[in-house]
DNA sequence: GATTGGAATGTTATCGATAACTCCAAAATA
DNA sequence: TATTTTGGAGTTATCGATAACATTCCAATC
């Protein structure tokens, strides 16, 4: 590999002038600058990273971690965050937890040893604490993505989950429903928590019961065993909606709801938190509480940057993003 | 931050015993090694990777670079590659070309400064070449992805294009079709070559004449501009099917036929190359030649890695992963 | 002609880790 | 007892870049 001392042989100068070139700083006569320029050129000098960032003891990358990359949600938000950190000369890292603590735990190693500039981090649950306390420790400016974890403050992009969830539980009441299931999410996952709470208060808002046995907690993940859902629709009294709370436990939902012969939205409607991405598109079909994924990238990056750059520590900052309900095909008037 | 000479003062050893006691190298006393490991601990020492990758001259970061994040098929195969890149102790840096040469280069770049290991590369067409050199001249262990570049000779991970593409016509002209669009991808990126050929290879085995003005080339992104679309439907003797070449495109066929009232599959079927991942199976609708993403990724990192450990140079290796014909509901016998 | 000042460039130390070599004392061997 | 071996360390140089300080050189000023 090319090294600035190779240039800087060749060009008859020091490593310095040649640096200098490089980094444009000091004071270089236009002819060495030209012929040290001409001479990197033609040895197809590219300068070292690792090397700059020991000694400047910053790498310009930063490291974003979601919890499922095959989530129109996540990567649409990747994008917006890819895009920001790029606008502002930064690298991105990428990492993916699968919503699982032990993989989170390796990625957190991974951004101390690479030693990235600051983390956008969406937490596993609440069980992610340790780990940012492990962030925080070692001093990484930290932005806290779509989900907050208790006991630990920090800036923060997040979704209006409790709003979001009532809106869609309003909208079912209103089409007459009476009977609404809750799918939810892991409960030690602070958007589940917020969207349960979202659920009630449109219960009681509207004077309907709440009843604990139309509840049921997965992951955010696309499930296999939907077991519990028999429970549910073996219910002397059984739902004739269900809210999922997130676009792939609708997806689930729907799936199990077609292998057992339930057509949606005919006996049960379907409405979900998280629009499908591109593909929703082709059967509009979900109803849904879409969020602006790609705001959350792209304002997560925006105060990370502006938090890197200025330590000087004003208050944390969160930012709540109000989600879209949008009405399509899969909720409709209780028969 | 901690460094090894701070755990080596505290410990009253040397760096370098602190040095081998982290990678377990050389001889060391039981006795100092707990110490140093404890002290370590206590101090939560964290391994710099730069310093590290500056003397050993490796960086155990492989990247992939992808050309549309928010494609199914690039996410599920990045999956791939993270599962398996981990699996081997690399990181991965993830690129988005964006179908885009400058953002290409641009990536290329990043990767030469940070010296990453070995580069795996989905290109954004013949024009990618030049990017490929520059690696190559860098001597960056490479391995193509998806799509091949013509004049450059590497390990690869391909699919059947033209199998695929002959499969989902013949698919169409077994329902009795007869006029069949292509809307394409650029002509400059190889599976847009391979679908054409695919595609007129169908027609020529079935007897039916091939008609250019049947054929149509976007790019393989969700498309604004529909209009070349108005050209097909109102020839004279207008197709009755549409071979979209990616899912997207089909996305946009979709879209473009709905908005102009034209009821798919009633009027025209619609059928196409890649799935559209998980929410494709809420509305099992589009009729896809679907592709082994996953083993795209894990079968690139695996070629990567043995290509990076043995430099030796065996003959480049191109892997053939062969698509699976779904048929679902876009498609149907012409009326 | 001596002095000064700033533009242009060079020297040295440093970032954090590891390779290669050296050293020393205790144990094994002659 | 003298000599070799070897286990368990330490020293020094190095990776490629940059910061901080040092130096040269020439033109402007007295």
């Amino acid at each position: 590999m090319v090294t600035i001392y190779d240039i800087a042989k060749k060009a008859n100068v020091s490593a310095m002038t040649v640096s200098r070139v490089i980094n444009n700083t000091g004071r270089i006569s236009e002819k060495t600058r030209m012929k040290v320029k001409r001479i990197m050129e033609e040895m197809n000098y590219v300068p070292n990273s690792m090397a700059r960032s020991l000694v400047l003891q910053e790498t310009k990358i930063l490291s974003l971690l979601i919890t499922d990359i095959t989530n129109p949600f996540y990567t649409t938000l990747a994008r917006g965050a890819e895009d920001a950190a790029k606008r502002c000369g930064y690298k991105l890292l990428f990492g993916n937890s699968d919503e699982n603590l032990i993989k989170e735990k390796e990625y957190v190693d991974m951004m101390l040893t690479a030693r990235v500039d600051g983390v956008l981090f969406a937490p596993a649950g609440d069980g992610s604490l340790e780990h940012l306390n492990t962030l925080r420790k070692h001093n990484i400016p930290l932005v806290l993505l779509d989900r907050e974890v208790p006991g630990f403050e920090t800036d923060m992009v997040l979704g209006d989950s409790k709003d979001g969830a009532r809106k869609l539980v309003e909208h079912l009441i209103s089409l007459g429903h009476k009977r609404i299931a809750l799918i939810n999410g892991a409960l030690q996952v602070s958007t589940a928590r917020h969207r349960l709470a979202g659920y009630k208060e449109a219960l009681k808002l509207n004077d309907l019961p709440y009843d604990d046995r139309l509840v049921a907690e997965f992951g955010y993940k696309p499930f296999a065993d939907d077991s519990s859902l028999d429970e549910l629709l073996q219910l002397d009294d059984p739902p004739t909606a269900i809210f999922a709370a997130n676009n792939f436990l609708a997806i689930g939902v729907i799936r199990a709801l077609r292998a057992r012969g339930i057509p949606v939205p005919e006996q049960i409607s379907v409405v979900c938190f998280d629009d499908l991405g591109e593909s929703s598109v082709i059967d509009p079909f979900l109803t849904v509480a879409a969020q602006p994924a790609y705001q959350f990238g792209a304002l997560g990056i925006q105060l990370l940057i502006e938090r890197i750059q200025d330590k000087s520590g004003e208050d944390y900052r969160k930012i709540i993003l109000p989600p879209e309900l949008i009405v399509r095909s899969s909720s409709r008037e209780r028969s």
